[in-house]
DNA sequence: ATAGTTGCAAAAGTTTTGCATTGTA
DNA sequence: TACAATGCAAAACTTTTGCAACTAT
């Protein structure tokens, strides 16, 4: 079994945003295949931005959060709040909590196989669980 | 066993206030007073600004930002983060989740020892877990 | 008196919006 | 060609900052 991996290719991401019902434009493709390069991103408006403008990619910054926004709505992002500062956004859309580590600002997945919450109180007549979020927060030292 | 509660009186909060080194000024009485009623309280800058305006408290809301990230780094208040669009200062500063309600931006505490964590991994060397948040979103419909 | 606090206004930072232009299908 | 998306700049918001005036001790 190889352990080789590839970025996506144009083409492999053309019909992922396709399958979502968005257009494929220059700037949806180039944004893709910087996301979704194999491994679990978690990325801000600004860091993407960033990474495309590395990239030579031309995208403004406001495209950049319509993008994201479109493609978390999409179910191709996952939004992550932890921080008051900035939104983060996560390529791994399965079912998971963080670790965060606050010196850095950096996010790592936990499987959320792997938790169990017990105990939660009953759910209010009328309402649903949409989502359970976890956030484990680090600081240095042992 | 009588069940009234009372708003805490100037002089309760003056001693609060002075038990975690801050300055008993005109405005942080007021605040505190708002806060530290009866009961668990979320509140965001801008709520308690309105409040205080309502009460005719006269105070700006730089003040406000100021009071409020002064209480939590006195360990007075907690801060929770569950929405980018703004932050939450907490009254409630044991341990302890929340529900939050989506539809109406409102947090409901969980007790924490209600609350039972499995399966975390193991965190990393030089690290150590500063706190963990659980947030049950909630939405409309059972 | 002195050292910390307030108030204001302005700056800073993130995110959203409006509209002419562009580009996809 | 038609219609949706982009880009830009500007607006909208939340939050922070700097400094003169004020106030608790």
């Amino acid at each position: 079994m190889e352990a080789r991996t590839y970025s996506p290719s144009a083409i492999d991401v053309l019909a992922r945003i396709r399958a979502v019902k968005l257009r494929p434009t220059r700037q949806r493709i180039a944004l893709a295949q910087l996301l979704f390069e194999p491994g679990d991103h978690h990325v801000t408006a600004e860091s993407l931005f960033d990474q495309a403008q590395s990239a030579g990619v031309k995208v403004s910054l406001a495209t950049v959060y319509n993008t994201l926004h479109q493609f978390t709505a999409a179910g191709l992002l996952r939004e992550v709040v932890v921080n008051s500062a900035c939104t983060y956004f996560d390529t791994n859309i399965s079912d998971h909590h963080h670790f965060f580590y606050e010196s850095r600002n950096a996010l790592i997945d936990i499987d959320g196989a792997k938790i169990d919450i017990r105990g939660v109180p009953a759910i209010p007549e009328g309402a649903r669980i949409s989502r359970v979020d976890v956030i484990i927060r680090l600081s240095r030292q042992g």
